[in-house]
DNA sequence: CATATGTTTGCAAACGTTTACATCTAAAAA
DNA sequence: TTTTTAGATGTAAACGTTTGCAAACATATG
């Protein structure tokens, strides 16, 4: 803990080459004779040097180090995603900062500025609370921006996300040919743009297709806590609602133990659809029928697109939209 | 994202001063007159001057960054433990890089190497194999390093944990009042000492205590998967066990749910008692019975000693064992 | 008025790299 | 043999801060 740190002169002097040679062979450059190559390679090892990161950084204006802003690492939504993410990050050789937002705006504006202080070279966002604000510091941002299982829904900003309108139309279609015609729609704050510019859109229009009208006493929202779905058990009972399609796991997981211990037997008097098919939906009893989203995947995909956008290159695909799926398990008949 | 960036050089210019003043007052050192001070914040202001934390970190020698590793940001006993280190690392001004080790040595290693490289001002470690080869890499490594949610067997090392034989040695208790003399012992893998030196010890003290004789076929290993909880479900079954205590609350939970598919009444045919009073413990039905593990305050707490060691303060005690307790739910009668 | 004392500022040297550019070498071409 | 050329290496200037030290200034003291 104490130990003088051993440099590059140090490198230099023992292999009795000049600081930039040694900067070549660590840097891998091609020009530099094997055998020289070689003894400077023993030198730092016998030194067990190890580049200064930092003093790298400062030089080449690169600190292979990106910025990562997720609501919560406890959400197992964004928390698989982040794996994926840093996953790929390593592949790349690249670290991520993670910073924790609470969705709050304020928040991510004063994480995202401390990120670019650092001199991140890129930074992936995760949220529902894109808005203009934000939008113009990551505009302003010099390191470029991508947003990772959500929606930019003025479509500006590179993005990965699956299909969510589609997504919800199905699941809300699902539930309706098994009979339904008073589907609760249960999501998070219909200011977002995913609840309510998609989620809602595809909730929507599975019903103008069933034409089934449009009941907005059959719209719920709610903060992503189980306990928050436990209590709105009780709301979702006195309303006309005889199935749901909910946005998030927990919420959803809340929901389904609020009704079955007020006695509603799910899925013979009620049936549930969740969004997210997180390792919750296993664990419910019944297990709960779900959106797939590969969150893995699309945490990958988008740090894989940040790895291009930092290396200048060009974008196939300014948004990928990775394909959803529902399984079926017993919260459905 | 092309923009020149205004450097300190700049915000002395226009304010006519000299760039040391600037850093003066960027770094709130007291020996600038106010006037100056105010002159120097509004051009700083005015230009939208940002300290670049790179250049800063290779003059002061401090980055204000610490590395977490962390076994997977998946499970959410570690994530929750992240969610505390990231609260207070932001109090104190620290960002996070957090990096996955996958519980595997050579991950371990490689990450720990990474992190240094970067030169973070100190480390958390999460996870549980504490061994001879990172136990060197810890010493030798010129940033402090502190362990949060498990144990360093030899005490070397700060960490804050809980009393595991205690809380082990309680619950197996609790399980033995209620009639029980064939209690599994379910954990990870018995080569990490958390598992074999701490919560065995505390199982066979509780055994010890009751005048039961220790029966290793009611020891069982198992990875912390849910799927392999609901394996394991068979053998336990085919076992002489009556109760278990089990280390991990995904597995608990895979267990509990291959034991109820399996036809066995929990809590009547069988009791349950898990380790880490993860949200999953309110999902299942029924509801397990948990060990409490105050995570969140590990994690701060751990974030905070770590600053104090990075500020090279004394710390009052090496090691913070913090309470425990266990809350009975309905996997116990 | 001279001196001492304390506060405020500026100067310039770090910090440990990367990277143009210049130089040197040796082999290839003339 | 002389000239070219390409490859290998070295020199030194960045990169944007912090910080020890010296200088300048202001105020109080004798």
């Amino acid at each position: 803990m104490e130990k003088e740190s051993v440099t590059i002169y140090d490198v230099a002097r023992e292999a009795g080459v000049s600081m930039a040679t040694v900067s070549r062979v660590v840097n891998g450059n091609s020009n530099v004779k094997q055998v020289t190559k070689d003894k400077v390679q023993a030198v730092i090892e016998r030194l067990d040097y190890h580049p200064n990161a930092v003093a790298r950084g400062l030089a080449s204006k690169k600190t292979t180090t990106v910025g990562v802003i997720i609501p919560d690492v406890t959400d197992a939504y964004f928390s698989e995603l982040a794996r994926g993410i840093d996953d790929v990050a390593n592949m790349y050789h690249y670290n991520i900062i993670l910073a924790n937002s609470d969705e709050s705006g304020s928040k991510e504006l004063k994480v995202l500025e401390n990120l670019l202080a650092k001199q991140v070279d890129g930074v992936i966002y995760m949220g529902n609370g894109l808005n203009a604000e934000l939008r113009k510091a990551f505009r302003h941002a010099n390191a470029p921006v991508v947003i990772a299982g959500s929606v930019d829904d003025e479509e500006k900003h590179p993005a990965v996300n699956i299909d969510y309108v589609a997504a919800t139309c199905d699941a809300v279609n699902k539930l309706i040919r098994t009979g339904h015609d008073k589907v609760a729609f249960v999501s998070g704050d219909l200011k977002q743009p995913i609840n309510y510019k998609y989620r809602l859109k595809g909730y929507q229009k599975a019903l103008a297709e069933a034409n089934i009208t449009f009941d907005d006493s059959l719209i719920f929202t709610s903060e992503y806590f189980y306990a928050a779905g436990y209590e709105l058990a009780k709301k979702i009972q006195a309303s006309a609602a005889t199935a749901a399609i909910i946005s998030d796991d927990e919420l959803a997981a809340g929901l389904l133990n609020g009704l079955t211990d007020a006695g509603v037997n799910v899925p013979n008097d009620f049936e549930l659809i969740t969004a997210n098919n997180t390792k919750l939906t296993q664990i419910t009893r019944p297990e709960l029928t779900s959106i797939t989203q590969p969150m893995y995947d699309m945490g990958a995909v988008s740090m894989r697109m940040l790895t291009k956008l930092m290396n200048k290159e060009q974008l196939d695909q300014t948004t990928v939209v990775l394909p959803y799926g529902i399984i079926a398990r017993s919260s459905t008949k």
